[in-house]
DNA sequence: CTATTGGGTAAGTGAACGCTTACTTAGAGG
DNA sequence: CCTCTAAGTAAGCGTTCACTTACCCAATAG
């Protein structure tokens, strides 16, 4: 597995490495933690191997967290924080077509997966590890998609318009179908180019998806 | 995380371990390897432990294996040789409705997805890891499904049954639908009871993706 | 210039890891 | 009953792991 990562080695001229602040520090140790979690697992990554990457010794590593499982709840969290799910869903037009609203839903799924390929990676690895904190992953990443998305079927239901499907087990199957895109692509490279210009599977599914509803 | 593993420790009634034929054992460390592995992954799993939840020392699992490596490499192997995809394929009557041939597939793949807990998580950890022998799972067990729907899909399209849908996008979106809840299922409980008893989930979702194909 | 603070390191610690060696013993075949 | 093969073990090898201690020195403030 080649990789690239941020060294962190920010050399002035001279040479000599550049000092940084806390939080400069802080915040470059985990986003340098969350790739090698994510390529890795819990378990696969080794302390020296984030503390070189990040150009330090590891001992500075334990300066800002007092141990590996708690870096790597924090790199989840930073996640969980970064992923803002919900700002996405409450800025979305109301007087939106069905078919849209599950388009929307599913660019921005891609669009996020594939511009953050670790988001995924490092869920499916916490999920795996069993941490508890994987939960919160989850609930913060997959369940706001889920959630709207049920209601708008559930309207759509009492309003007659769509068949009388169970509109949590319907989300789900949507949300799922958008996601294991992203994950087939980031793991296996299945669906190859496809996924990177995320409008033709858009074109393909959602309409299939949407059309069974009516 | 809790397990309840065979213990391979079979005891005759004095208390004496009994002996196993090199065949024996070489299945039991199979089998105990593949819970180990696909609850820990690679990194996480340790010899000793897989040792012990066989009920004897780290020298005999040497004596089948000579690596840690090699033993996880046959614990997918069997598992891709346990698949067996095609046969269930080619076994598929072709008398069938575009509904029902959804419907048997998704079926098999939450049947045997739930029978297996370690099938998806095993497939998962290799994945993440990066093995090589990880391709070999996802062609073994998701791609058969994937380009015999297609065919299908192919064929409905060509004879103007169906929308004219990309066949492979739309094959790949169904089978990521089904595996998705499987995973979901698996990682995080969610779908709860639903995903086990897979009927409820096929009744729901298989019709809106088949109409919506129509 | 000097003092002080805080970013940063060198050199470890004991424990656990993958794996090996030298040995023991159960039990089927004669 | 004895023999001999192969299942199985005890003990430890060198290495790497997560983590610690004791120290260094760049940069800022006074």
């Amino acid at each position: 597995m080649t990789r690239s990562l941020p060294t962190g080695a920010d050399v002035s001229r001279n040479g000599a490495k550049k000092r940084l602040s806390a939080d400069e520090r802080r915040a470059q140790i985990l986003e340098v933690a969350g790739t090698v979690f994510a390529e890795e697992g819990f378990a696969g990554a080794k302390i020296r191997q984030i503390a070189k990457a990040c150009g330090v010794t590891e001992a500075l590593l334990y300066k800002f967290f007092p141990s590996k499982e708690v870096l790597f709840q924090e790199t989840l969290g930073a996640k969980v924080a970064a992923a803002d799910v919900q700002s996405f869903l409450d800025t979305l037009p109301n007087d939106l077509t069905l078919e849209e609203v599950f388009g929307r839903v599913a660019r921005r799924i891609l669009e996020v997966g594939i511009g953050d390929e670790i988001l995924h990676r490092l869920l499916l690895a916490a999920s795996l590890s069993g941490v508890p904190e994987t939960r919160s992953l989850y609930v913060t990443w997959r369940l706001p998609y889920i959630e709207f998305l049920s209601r708008i079927v559930a309207e759509g239901v009492e309003r007659g318009e769509l068949r009388s499907v169970d509109p949590v087990l319907t989300a789900r199957a949507f949300v799922g179908l958008v996601m294991d895109c992203v994950i087939s692509c980031q793991l296996w490279n299945d669906a190859g180019e496809a996924v990177r210009e995320p409008d033709a599977l858009i074109r393909n599914n959602v309409p299939t998806f949407v059309r069974g509803l009516l």
